[in-house]
DNA sequence: CACATACTTTAGAATAATTATAAAGTAGTT
DNA sequence: AACTACTTTATAATTATTCTAAAGTATGTG
């Protein structure tokens, strides 16, 4: 049923090992997040927002929804927040650092940052990552 | 009016330097936040709910909301945010890291964490703050 | 102290982001 | 082609938050 050939498998295994069928919203959706150079970061009602423009038959919000989280639980996104009430998502799903700018998130390579001391985790725990937020503001 | 004796003088001055009447609910809920030797971290609904768990007479979701408001804009609270999509607010106002472990929030001193190497600004913006989230898992 | 007035409290309605429901449609299998 | 489990979608429900407007109160003035 599928006009999905092999030029959108890499989207389709994605898809795949998220535990979801390659429908065609689900492809169009996976390619729309992960066929781009730059790291993306969006919130769920963007990403609706900005497909759904340029679509005459519309997806729905319920898939842009089950889509993102199920992406996010196979590891393929990172969940982040901002100081407001919505839940962003990281296509880089590396450890890195953010600049957060007025609103705009703009990703900094691991590498970028190094420590001279850190604290230990307490008793009972270890650290699973550490990630750092430059906050930017206008020059002068 | 206000039964509001000197032993509340602090609370009512943060009031006041916040633009707002000293009334009784905002005075309780100030020194609710204030009174206290460590940090605390909260959300509207928590505070909300473990104060109004206490009391006969509730005070109203609206004044918890716009005395948590007009704290944060004259500087008393820092707003942050977790993994969810509710606002976080802190009552360590420095600039200061944080370990979040499972859900728990705890403050890291300024001082604990210190930098190798720090990537700079982009043209055009300066660095606010820099602030460290490290994230702890269970130890084994 | 007595009033006037601007500010405040509150219940309830409205909004925004997200999740749940259940009926109609489709993918993968046989 | 037919079966069945999984999906899509419109719509309702939920949660956090903000708004509204009516009733109540803090504070300055006489
Ligand atoms: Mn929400
Ligand atoms: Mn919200
Ligand atoms: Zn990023
Ligand atoms: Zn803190």
């Amino acid at each position: 049923m599928q006009k999905n050939n092999n030029k959108n498998k890499i989207f389709i295994d994605k898809l795949r090992s998220s535990g979801l069928r390659p429908t065609n919203q689900r492809v169009e959706i996976t390619k729309f997040l992960f066929n781009r150079k730059k790291t993306l970061h969006f919130t769920v009602e963007e990403l609706k927002n900005s497909m759904n423009l340029k679509r005459s038959k519309k997806i729905s919000t319920a898939t842009f929804y089950n889509t993102v989280h199920a992406l996010k639980s196979a590891g393929y996104l990172k969940e982040f927040s901002l100081e407001n009430n919505t839940s962003y998502y990281d296509t880089n799903i590396s450890s890195h650092h953010h600049f957060f700018d007025n609103g705009k998130v703009i990703d900094i390579k691991s590498d970028k940052i190094t420590f001279q001391k850190l604290p230990e985790a307490p008793k009972g725990r270890k650290i699973k990552n550490v990630e750092v937020v430059i906050r930017l503001e206008n020059n002068n």
